[in-house]
DNA sequence: TTTCCGATGTATCGGCTCGATACATCGGGC
DNA sequence: GCCCGATGTATCGAGCCGATACATCGGAAA
């Protein structure tokens, strides 16, 4: 997941591991708050190991030269080729077939490097996903309500609601990718 | 998390880890889909040498006698005093200070063991929380929004209501739980 | 001026959880 | 008699998290 990410983001140009996670944050803020270091710097070992980035130490030969810290300067990645082929080949593979998913998000949030018929497999089948998970909910609110107390059901119903809702959400931006017209995607910086 | 939500079923009577794992299911259904049984046993190990819980073999001494299964006969997990001690405990802590904590979940699905006092500042520390997400969202909306793709966009704008929507659901939750009326609550078979 | 603090920056560690996998039994339908 | 799905226990590798450590830098407060 954090995979998919950190590709999507060194595509639009290289950074060092900490504007790396403020990007994140900003890209990824309505999935998740924030990306731990614990996770971020052993995925571009990985990431560098697979081949698909690249390390290069921090003071460019270019405008500003001065070796900006003295002690273990920062580290900036930049993504290869392999590394593009491996994103895009990424940006196709749906998640793994559970709601809790947390990959649907990111991919959503690359669509605008992803062709439509894409786009539209991967919005088709979290829509299953989670109807699968409100019938699952309804089923539970109708089948079993008397052997659960209030607070459950409760957060049942809440839980169920949800649902409803992004299953709307979802078909409206089905349709709305049926329709033909990619909305005014302005990709950021696309190289 | 496991560890309180483990410790609440056994509190309501002797399970084996596959009943476990289904009751599971229903009482969380909201927050997640089912317990992996990777993250199950390793809990009940910990709960075990914790002391929390305690092991009794299969077999009951009394009508059914046979041992239902040869080899390996299921086995069956009780909670202990201490154990009930620390679901107490567990209860009064609120979980870690993120918006993606699944710990809320799992204190709610309990509040009818909890008293009011301790439900109040749950659901307020939750509120807080996640208005804490909706004014980051809100911010990334508002300032960076020429910054991200009209995908990102859309995708935090459908972060940004569910948090709205979130907030509205524990306003009332609060509200009511001022009000002194606790719902009609029916404890589980509590014992 | 010195001191202190928050932002920048890299990195590791233990622990929890997941998905995949393995193995075994039981009851019922074909 | 056979097979298959539900029941049942268990481990393994890998990903991610929160806590923690360490170091520098610019500016504000003292």
């Amino acid at each position: 997941m954090l995979e998919l990410a950190v590709l999507g983001l060194l595509h639009e140009g290289p950074m060092h591991g900490y504007e790396l996670r403020k990007q994140l944050a900003t890209k990824l803020g309505a999935i998740r708050a924030a990306i731990s270091y614990g996770s971020l710097y052993p995925t571009l070992r990985r990431l560098q190991a697979a081949g698909w980035i690249t390390e290069e130490s921090g003071a460019k030969p270019g405008a500003e030269a001065p070796p900006l810290t003295s002690k273990r300067g920062r580290v900036v990645y930049k993504i290869t080729a392999e590394g593009k082929e491996r994103f895009q080949e990424l940006l196709g593979n749906a998640g793994p077939e559970t709601y809790e998913d947390p990959s649907f998000g990111v991919h959503f949030a690359f669509f605008s490097r992803t062709d439509q018929a894409t786009r539209l497999r991967i919005l088709e089948g979290r829509r299953r996903r989670v109807e699968e998970r409100r019938e699952g909910l309804r089923d539970a609110l109708g089948r079993a309500a008397e052997r659960l107390d209030a607070y459950t059901l409760e957060l049942q119903r809440h839980g169920l609601d949800a649902c409803e809702r992004e299953v709307r959400w979802l078909e409206e931006l089905i349709a709305h990718e049926r329709s033909g017209k990619p909305p005014d995607v302005t990709p950021p910086t696309s190289r």
